[in-house]
RNA sequence: GGUACCAUCGCCAAGCGGUAAGGCAAAGGUCUGCAAAACCUUUAUUCCCCGGUUCAAAUCCGGGUGGUACCU
């Protein structure tokens, strides 16, 4: 009998937190938030990120969990999350996994084989020889390793080439692994037009809470180069600080990022197998469809 | 009122007589370790309007219209 655990998806800003922690209360929950940005200990307004006061008093995982200055990855999330889970099912509790970021989610609940430690040295080696020889010579050389196997690259993403290199050098390869749990996947979806509204809104409401002194406190703090500075609300300041755009335009930048970041979100879950969509745009007729849907697979 | 310059996709913009580059946006898509990342595809039969020259005009000429700068 594999362990059941709800995960709770959907672009950014179509209200996911306050759902999730509806559904713990509901179901005597836990979270764990699946957020790339939000694990960053004080990238907090531009990342939308829940704040204790607004938890209700529900535990949730995966939030300021590392320095700015340190690295994060996909594996270091599905580590902690296996983690977490099994701590909330050994107290008898149900655990929910809400956030944007569905690379995670799909590579926890899928089981991905993510191989053990990133050899640092060789990500250096080959990021080194990308700049200097360019990509189609990499991508020749993965060809030549892989043969066949190369089809499945995307020869012209210098990120996949460069990943697919370390896995083949290192003697390794992606596997397709049974899932270690029974997950129940709601997406939180809303119509185009007042998603796009929502974020608008919601970027608005994050400079009036104090976004522009918190960016230019982390920017004096860690700097440029910090992995989280790359995240939508956090690079846009970079051109502003150097004198290179208005604030006006600035603030227009992150919307529009924004609003792109969430059609890619939605074209990623839309890929995902057994996923139940989830009109988010009245909360508690959508919540009421979750709560029965949660007894159903319960039982 | 005069003179000069400009007018090309929602925006920026190349082209300057040979049959509409590119970037951004938009839309769709990809995805097994940076994913708020990276990448892919599509998107002007038409160049402010009207006439003319030419085998051929966004490109040259004339006239409108609109904008910008300077002069009075």
């Amino acid at each position: 009998m594999k362990s059941k655990v709800v995960a709770i998806i959907g672009p950014t800003a179509v209200g996911k937190s306050k759902i999730g922690i509806d559904v713990a209360k509901a179901f005597n929950g836990e979270i764990i938030s699946a957020d790339s940005i939000a694990v960053f200990k004080e990238f907090n307004i531009g990342s939308a990120k829940i704040m204790p006061k607004q938890m209700q008093g529900v535990k949730h995982y995966g939030i300021d969990i590392v320095s700015p200055s340190e690295q994060f990855s996909t594996f270091d999330f599905v580590v902690m999350a296996k983690k977490a889970i099994k701590k909330i099912l050994d107290q008898g509790k149900l655990p929910i996994i809400v956030g944007g970021t569905a690379l995670y989610v799909k590579a926890l609940i899928e089981n991905y084989n993510l191989g053990g430690k990133v050899d640092m040295n060789l990500r250096e080696t080959l990021t080194k020889q990308l700049e200097e020889k360019g990509l189609p010579f990499m991508a020749e050389r993965l060809k030549k390793i892989l043969g066949e196997e190369s089809k499945e690259i995307d020869l012209k993403n210098p990120i996949r080439v460069l990943r697919a290199l370390e896995l083949a050098l290192s003697g390794q390869n992606k596997t397709k692994n049974e899932s270690e749990y029974d997950c129940k996947v709601f997406a939180l979806i809303k119509d185009r037009q007042t998603l796009y509204n929502d974020i608008n809104v919601r970027v608005d409401q994050m400079f009036a809470n104090g976004l522009e002194s918190e960016v230019r406190a982390l920017y004096k703090k860690y700097g440029e180069n910090a992995q989280p500075f790359k995240a939508i609300g956090y690079k846009e300041f970079l051109p502003y600080f150097k004198g290179r755009c208005t604030k006006g335009d600035m603030i227009n930048l992150i919307k529009q990022h924004s609003r792109n970041y969430a059609k890619r979100q939605i074209t990623f879950i839309k890929s995902m197998q057994n996923v139940c969509f989830v009109d988010g745009e009245n909360v508690e007729e959508a919540e009421q469809l979750i709560f029965e849907e949660i007894e159903k697979w319960k039982a």
